[in-house]
DNA sequence: AGTTCCATGTAAAAGGTTACATGATTTT
DNA sequence: AAAATCATGTAACCTTTTACATGGAACT
């Protein structure tokens, strides 16, 4: 089965969710290792829901708003825990950065500096998100005892942002070496 | 585009290679960042073929093996080179062990312990590896042009696996401590 | 009145993996 | 003689994105 149906277990095993909430979620939290298109989400939660890991509670409840609400089932989540006792499998990462880096010595080293520059920009601001939520996280901590965990993902983005961002100094360093020659 | 095209017109920008030697580069040089099937390279080399970016060398020159050596045309080279000033446009992670261990206050924290474990072999390898290539590398530094473009990439694959491991090891503490509860 | 956000969905296309088939060559 | 590796390829399948359509609600 694939990973999306996880995904979707596992955000429902905390709490019932409608699909455009699951997104957002994942665009917000997940967002430096996961992601989701709705061509994705909303046909997968249809089949989850047919298979009965999933069911719907109070469609239009008081909003007259088009939105269904998910909730997890036992079977759903018996499934999800079968799931994550299972070994890690897939592991893809794909940075077109590092490609182009790798080739860039066919075009003048500003070409990259420019990317890099852009990079950079972006995983500072992933840094900046990742230093707020932990700031907020560590003030509830004891609150819930998902929260420890949740840190630890934090961590992880922390982390590689800070390894993206060292790299980014140091090889524009090195490109404008490059410049002067 | 599809970008597998550019990865086989950059490898190929260095030296005429075969499907199967393009193959085994990606896998060995670009593991921690990249990764392309057989099923993806074939067609797209007959693909770069047919449009004129690449064509055939030698076919069986010397060897009865059935081999096919493709070289990069001007075209194809100009073409690697606009795709290089482009901006960079998808950087694609999905890290399903992150997604385990979100969720895996679920069950036993022994069951994300072992996931761990696993992952931090992978990459303790990974940076192994990489570390042999950097001291080889230093080694013939002046040699080519292109070697401390390499190096950059080295350096980059060991900065993320160096920060693997480091959350391996703090993640590892964390739930070696859910375990004593 | 217009824009933005909420909210769901689909169809087509693109991207990518897997499993298989084939056969030569090299190593054990 | 068997196993591993070199080498190419394809077809079926799965996964994922993109672009579009629809319309209500809330904000400005």
């Amino acid at each position: 089965m694939k990973q999306t149906n996880y995904v979707i277990l596992g955000l429902l095993s905390e709490s019932p969710l409608t699909g455009y909430q699951i997104k957002k979620i994942i665009d917000i939290r997940f967002r430096y290792f996961w992601s989701e298109s709705y061509g994705q989400l909303y046909p997968t939660l249809k089949e989850l829901n047919q298979k009965g890991f999933i069911t719907i509670i109070e469609t239009e409840g008081e909003k007259k708003r088009s939105q269904i609400t998910y909730q997890i089932t036992n079977d759903g989540l018996s499934t999800l825990c079968s799931w994550l006792g299972q070994p890690v499998e897939r592991e893809s990462v794909r940075l077109e950065i590092l490609l182009k880096m790798y080739f860039s010595h066919l075009v003048e080293p500003t070409v990259m500096i420019g990317h890099i520059r852009e990079f950079q920009k972006k995983h500072e601001q992933d840094l900046f998100i990742l230093d707020l939520f932990e700031q907020e996280l560590q003030a509830i901590i004891d609150k819930d005892p998902i929260h420890p965990y949740v840190l630890r993902i934090i961590d992880f983005g922390q982390k590689i942002n800070r390894a993206y961002l060292d790299w980014s100094l140091e090889t524009i360093k090195f490109l404008e070496s490059q410049v002067k020659k």
